[in-house]
DNA sequence: GAGTACGAAATCGTATACGAAAACTATTGC
DNA sequence: GCAATAGTTTTCGTATACGATTTCGTACTC
């Protein structure tokens, strides 16, 4: 199913795949911004493929949500629209509680202390003021919790926001110091209730709200700054 | 996206989107059950398109996990294994919990009085033994529930694990009289909670229990016939 | 001068064709 | 009699080609 995150240029042999490697990786990386016009041909010919590898590597992308295709017209990365947004952070906060609700009894000492090095280390990055490797070892964090995550389906969905979000960060993500602090102190609380062994609706529902309050952060903000700027494409 | 579970051999013109309508149609009502070897040439014949179209659609039933692809071997219909079957299951009692919670704030007197009606038919069905219907019914009533569904991502996701459990069904579902009772009263339940407005977290949990409930009566009808298959969750 | 209609260019959708990989089968050697 | 191997067949993967559809620009009319 789909990987994680890291899309690399390098093949798995197959064309196809590896036209969807390539195209994810420049759509997360913003290389192919929102909006953006992808011309079958035009992409072919940079990646010295022939057009069908390509067309099945976007419809696949469409699948996942980072690219609309419209019959007959062509296919263009997925919008920045706020409500999709939404949408999409309101999911993975229902599946990301789920995801660790489910690892949280299987997740060991061992695991537990790797999350808090790493939580420590987003916490060195606020002084720094590093945020790209702020949103990386954010995932990191998360992705330590999730390994032994019992059920591939919802790690599977996970993945799938965490992508999507990606695609959509490069263009709109605003970083938010203050909602930065915070988050890395929800990380410390919710790795304390994994300790304890919390029960799994306290866990799942301090999972949800971590979610939920970035993006409350983010509403916030974008109604501070502006009109929440409705960039449909 | 991903429409209902309803796929109609109606073409929306599209040659690929034909073939993908059919081939659901086919996987779901049992034509293409499970194991079965989907060759691309000849479903091609069989529709009257040639094999680019056809590849497609299967890459998007493969993305939707109605079949399971291998390169340079080809495309089975997904089987029934039954962890497998765990996996969507709890997939889906998180989704639809989650959709259910966020539903029912929207869902007025009329929708709740259609959905009772639903309900009754099925009790009904329960007394002519009418699995069948019973099985349409039950995705009716779900409907209604989710049909003011605000979140689509959500929706979406619920849809899928039902076409993934529609296309196992006609080849492993048992209906268990037992449970069907249980199921409707659920149901019945479930309603009341809605109309006096009990929280988003007690109607999340309840629409949970139902299907975990539908998952444990399958675990345990297993587990009397045969070999168990340990249910972690 | 604005709006509409027509035509050209761009792009998609699908058919056909061929090379490559895997699966199957028959034969040979032990 | 069984196992390994070579040859054949099936099926996939992708390139190329062409018809269909949309879009954009231009000229024409009111």
């Amino acid at each position: 199913m789909t990987e994680t995150v890291t899309a690399a240029g390098t093949s798995t042999g197959s064309k196809s795949e590896q036209a969807y490697a390539a195209v994810k990786a420049r759509i997360i990386d913003g290389t192919y911004s929102p909006g953006y016009r992808l011309v079958l041909a035009k992409i072919a010919e940079d990646l010295g493929v022939s057009v069908v590898p390509v067309r099945e590597a976007i419809r696949r992308l469409e699948a996942e949500g980072l690219v609309k295709f419209e019959r007959n017209v062509g296919a263009t990365v997925s919008g920045i629209d706020p409500t999709e947004y939404l949408y999409t952070m309101q999911t993975l906060s229902i599946v990301e509680g789920a995801a660790t609700a489910l690892s949280a009894p299987l997740i060991d000492s061992v695991a537990i202390a790797r999350a808090r090095a790493v939580n420590e280390e987003m916490r060195e990055c606020l002084h720094h003021f590093d945020p790209v490797r702020f949103t990386q070892l954010n995932q990191d964090f998360h992705s330590v919790l999730f390994e032994h995550c019992p059920n591939p389906h919802i790690l599977d969905l996970v993945h799938r926001g965490w992508n999507r979000l990606a695609s959509l960060r490069s263009s709109t993500f605003r970083f938010v110091p203050g909602r930065a602090h915070q988050s890395v102190d929800e990380h410390e609380a919710l790795l304390r209730l994994i300790e304890i062994g919390a029960s799994a609706d306290d866990i799942e529902k301090a999972a949800r709200l971590h979610r939920s309050a970035t993006l409350d952060a983010y509403l916030a903000a974008a109604t501070d700054h502006q009109t929440p700027q409705t960039a449909q494409q």
